[in-house]
DNA sequence: CCGTTGTTTTGAGTTATTCAAAACACGCAC
DNA sequence: GTGCGTGTTTTGAATAACTCAAAACAACGG
């Protein structure tokens, strides 16, 4: 765990309500051209739970609900998701990669520099976004991608009215 | 090295012309209030020779001028050069950590899918740009970072002549 | 129900990076 | 110039986050 817990804490519905019954979970594995497996489904729940988890995170909440699983499984089963696009992974820089349930839509994450969190942002410019640079050098630009950072609101809050200053980036598992 | 040469091969002059001379070299390090030594002189010279490349590849071109050098101590300059703001550290999904000089300016990076080599791409929307998201869910916004992903001109040639697909270097987000 | 093929477990390896203690050296004071 | 204090680098080792591979296992089409 070299930085934080980079996680949501529980209620945090994504836009489009997330689905959760085990048949409706199935059924979206199986649209990917995957296996149903009791794996799957728990970590497409814990996905469906708690978005921008890593997988270690994952991994703990799958044992849980399914203890014999192991954490191999957890990497198999996100490489699965994600080649199947049932699943998106990112990485924001200094921390392991996150997961979250993909939308299809082109969104975006920001990042709060002090304890992780991400939330996701929409698209400011609407469809294709930022996808056409002025000057691509050549390049075929398939996707952009855009990472904000900046303070989450409780983390506003904590250094404004905690003037002794101390924490700053980097704190310990603070969920 | 996992992945691929991440890294310029060459003639890649960045925009404003890299300082090269060992005293105005030495003067930036100064200028960031950090003891001028040797294995950073080295390391801030590789730097210019070859932007966006990864601690390793600095490690041994360094090594060729300066063969005691150990990669910790790279790290340790990097690290140290990042802080003052000399140097400036990236992190596309899939890679290794890569350095540049830092401009100041706010450039992004599109980055090919399929041969790993990085190029700077001018800020589209102008000063600040993608800084402001629509709804930024409370956050304080600090600053955006755009990846861009694609083909660089190279690997598009490779890819229309070359039929026989045996292509793709663990493609991302190509969708 | 059965076999095939895709999954998961078990066990081990790799890479990029960080930590820590001791040797060292830059550059200011004298 | 020389000595010293503090910042750097070396040396040595640990860690996190993945990845690889072989064998056990289980979905699901027939």
């Amino acid at each position: 765990m070299t930085t934080t817990g980079m996680t949501e804490t529980s209620a945090e519905a994504a836009h489009p309500a997330p689905v959760r019954t085990v048949d409706a979970l199935a059924d979206s594995i199986r649209a990917a051209g995957l296996k149903v497996t009791a794996p799957r489904l728990a970590v497409l729940r814990a996905l469906a739970d708690a978005p921008h988890s890593t997988a270690d995170r994952l991994f703990t909440d799958v044992r849980t609900e399914l203890p014999g699983t192991s954490l191999q499984a957890v990497y198999g089963v996100l490489a699965a998701f994600t080649a199947g696009g049932l699943a998106r992974k990112i990485e924001p820089s200094g921390s392991a990669a996150l997961f979250e349930r993909r939308v299809g839509d082109n969104h975006h994450h920001i990042v709060c520099t002090r304890c992780g969190t991400v939330r996701d942002v929409d698209c400011a410019v609407g469809e294709a976004p930022c996808l056409t640079p002025d000057d691509a050098a050549g390049f075929a630009v398939r996707a952009a991608e855009v990472t904000y950072w900046g303070l989450c609101p409780a983390c506003q809050v904590e250094l404004a009215t905690t003037l002794t200053g101390p924490p700053l980036l980097s704190n310990k598992g603070a969920r």
